[in-house]
DNA sequence: CAGTTTCGTGACAACGTTGTCTCGCACGGC
DNA sequence: GCCGTGCGAGACAACGTTGTCACGAAACTG
C-alpha cells in the first residue's frame, strides 16, 4: 500500500490569485498587464505590486489561445547539425536577432534526413511557431505550402527550397567555387582535382558547378570525386587520386570535412607543401597549419542575420512576393593555395 | 482608400472540424486522439481518416492548460554560447536525447552574462517548460527555488548551482589540471606557467586549485595569469612571459581560446618545438598541428547525455536527493606536451 | 422478464487568458 | 434639476482542449 502525498500540486500564480491580492477583478489584471488603458493610476499601482509581490507572468499558453494575433513570440530553427560550426554560428546569429524581439528559438537538427525534416515541421507547425528557418534536408518541400496556409512564416536558409516558393538566403556557391578554382589555374594549375559531398545536396551541386565553369576546359572525370561525407572517406580519396596514374597537382575541395581529410591525407604523403589545396568552407585554425588552408569562407552569421530579419518581416505582415538574398564568399590566401604545380 | 483584404484568415483545423467531418461529438475525437479506450472500432476508424485528411494536430496550448500533469514537453538549454564547440557539442546530445522522448529543445546562449541568466530562466519558467538545463553564469542560483517550487525541473552542467542544491553534471577540472601539469611535472619541467579564464568562473577557479595540487610546491606567482578570455589576451600574455626574465619551459593554458592564443604566440616567437604546451579542452585540429597540441579532453556528449537523464528521471517524478555526476577527462598526448625542458 | 451492470457516446465545465458588452457613476450642458 | 456623455470597472463569452458526469442501449443477473 504504497502512497505519494502530492507536494501540494505546484502552481504558478494567475490573474485571479493578483486580483484577490489587489482587490480588483481579473479582467483588471488583464487590462494592467497588456498596458491596456482605462485604469485608474491608484488601481494600475494596486495591481503592479500584487504582480511583483506574487511574481506573476501570463500563461502563454492561455494567451495564445484567446488572443487575435495569435503569436507565440517563437520560431524554430532546423539546420544540419547544431553542432557542426557552420550551423552553430548561424543558429547564434539568429539568437542574437530573436532575442531582443523579445522571441525564443527551439532548435533541431536534421542529419540530411527528409524524414526529420518533415517530422520537426509538422512538429513545430502544431506548436504554433510564428515562423520557421529551414535548412532543406530532402528533395522536396511542397509540403510547406500546408503551413505557409496555416500562417506559419517560413524562410530557407543555405539551401533553396523545391518545389515551392519562399524567402531563401543563400551563399554564392557556384561562384565562390569558381573563384577557388580560378585561383588554382591562376597559379598555373592544369590538373585539378575535385573532391564534394553528395551531388543530391544542392550546395554540394553547385559547387561542383563553380568547378567546372572556373576550370574553363572540359572536366577529367577520373579527378571528380563525389559522396565525401565524413573526413575518412576524404582521407582515402585523396590518397587514391595521389598514389594513382597521372595524379592531380592542386585539389578543390568542397565542404567543410572533406577538407580537413584531404589535409591529413596531404600530411601522410608528405605531400602538404607539394600539392596545392583550396577547400570551400573556413574553419578554426586553419591559418595555423602548415601551410596555412587556402578556403572560400562563407559567412554563416550574416546568412543566419539576413534569415531572421527577412522571417521577422513576414511575421509582421510582409507579403511581398519572395526573395532570395546571396551572400558571397571571400578567397582567404594562407598558402596551400598559392603552392604552384611541380615540375 | 487602401484595404487589404484578409486572405481568409489562417487557421489550422481544431477538433470540431474533425468532428464535423466524421460525424461524431468532438470528445469522441479526443478520446480517439489520445488513445483513451470506450470507443467503437468503426468510431475511431472514421475519426482517424478524418483526422488525416485534415492534417489536424490537437494545439498544445490549449492542451497543456487543461491536461492535470501539466507537461509542455519542451525543455529549454541555457548554455554560455551555442556557437561555441564544447555548449554545441553538449547541445546536440541533449537533443538526442529528447528527440525520441518527444521533447523540443529551446537553447539560449548566457554569454557569462548574470542578467541574461535570470530573464531567460523567468522567459522559459513562464513558457512552462518542463525541464531546464543550466550552464550558471551568475554567482548565486539561490532564485531557481521558485522555479523548482513552481514545478520546473532543474539541472546544471560544467559548473555547480551555488546557494541551491540541484543535481548537476561536472567535468572532473580540479583532477583533470592536476593530470596536465604532473605530465609537464614528470617529464621534468619545473618553470610552468598558468594561464587561465577569470576565477569568478568555476571551472577557471577548479582548474588553478588543480594545477597547485600538480606542481606539489609553492606557485610562483610571475607565471600565472588569469583574466584571460580571448586568443588575443592570452596571445599577449603568453608573449610577455616568454619575453620577460625567467620564462617558464612549459605552458598550461586552462581554456579553450586561452590555448589557441598561446599556439599562435609560440609560432610567432619559433618556440613551439621548445616550450611546452598542455591545454585544457580538446579542439579540432589539434593534431594537424605541428607539434600536435597536448589536451586533457573534456566529453561534452557525455555531459549533455547523463545531464539530459536526469533532467527527465526528475521530470517523470524523481524525488531523490539531488545527485552530481563526475565526468572524468582524457589526457591525450600530441607531442607538444611531452617537449622536455630547455637545458 | 424485471432489475442491474456495463459500455459507448455526448453534454458540459474548466483551464487562464483576451475581447466585447454592460453597468454605474461623476460630469457637463441647457 | 434633468438628461445625455464619457469613463472606469466588472461580468461574461470564447479560444481548443481534457476531465467529469449523465444518459440511453445493450448485455448480463437471478
Amino acid at each position: 500500500m504504497e502512497r505519494e502525498p502530492p507536494p501540494s500540486a505546484p502552481r504558478r500564480p494567475t490573474m485571479r490569485d493578483v486580483a484577490a491580492r489587489a482587490g480588483v477583478s481579473f479582467k483588471t489584471v488583464s487590462r494592467v498587464v497588456n498596458g491596456e488603458p482605462g485604469v485608474s493610476a491608484a488601481l494600475a499601482e494596486r495591481v503592479r505590486s500584487a504582480v511583483d509581490e506574487l511574481d506573476f507572468r501570463p500563461h502563454p499558453g492561455a494567451r495564445v489561445l484567446r488572443r487575435t494575433d495569435r503569436r507565440t513570440a517563437s520560431i524554430a530553427l532546423l539546420l544540419e547539425d547544431v553542432a557542426n560550426p557552420f550551423s552553430a554560428a548561424l543558429a547564434r546569429a539568429v539568437e542574437d536577432e530573436a532575442v531582443p524581439r523579445g522571441v525564443v528559438v527551439f532548435s533541431a537538427s536534421l542529419d540530411e534526413d527528409p524524414g526529420r525534416e518533415r517530422e520537426f515541421v509538422r512538429e513545430f507547425g502544431a506548436r504554433h511557431v510564428d515562423g520557421l528557418l529551414l535548412a532543406p534536408a530532402g528533395a522536396d518541400q511542397s509540403y510547406l505550402a500546408a503551413e505557409l496556409r496555416a500562417g506559419t512564416a517560413v524562410v530557407c536558409v543555405d539551401r533553396p527550397a523545391r518545389g515551392l516558393e519562399v524567402d531563401s538566403v543563400l551563399t554564392t556557391n557556384t561562384l565562390g567555387a569558381r573563384d577557388a578554382v580560378r585561383h588554382l589555374v591562376a597559379a598555373g594549375h592544369r590538373r585539378i582535382a575535385f573532391l564534394g559531398d553528395r551531388p543530391s545536396i544542392d550546395t554540394a551541386r553547385r559547387r561542383f558547378q563553380g568547378y567546372r565553369d572556373g576550370l574553363g576546359e572540359p572536366v577529367d572525370p577520373r579527378l571528380v570525386v563525389h559522396d565525401l561525407r565524413a573526413p575518412g572517406d576524404a582521407d582515402g580519396a585523396v590518397t587514391a587520386l595521389l598514389t594513382g596514374p597521372a595524379p592531380p597537382t592542386a585539389l578543390f575541395t568542397a565542404q567543410n570535412l572533406v577538407t580537413i581529410g584531404a589535409v591529413r591525407a596531404l600530411r601522410r604523403l608528405g605531400l602538404e607543401h607539394v600539392v596545392a589545396l583550396v577547400g570551400f568552407d573556413d574553419f578554426l585554425l586553419a591559418d595555423l597549419l602548415s601551410p596555412g588552408v587556402t578556403v572560400v569562407a562563407q559567412d554563416p552569421a550574416a546568412i543566419g542575420r539576413i534569415a531572421a530579419g527577412l522571417l521577422f518581416a513576414r511575421i509582421a505582415g510582409d507579403r511581398g512576393p519572395p526573395q532570395t538574398r546571396l551572400v558571397p564568399t571571400t578567397l582567404v590566401r594562407r598558402g596551400s593555395g598559392e603552392i604552384p604545380p611541380r615540375e
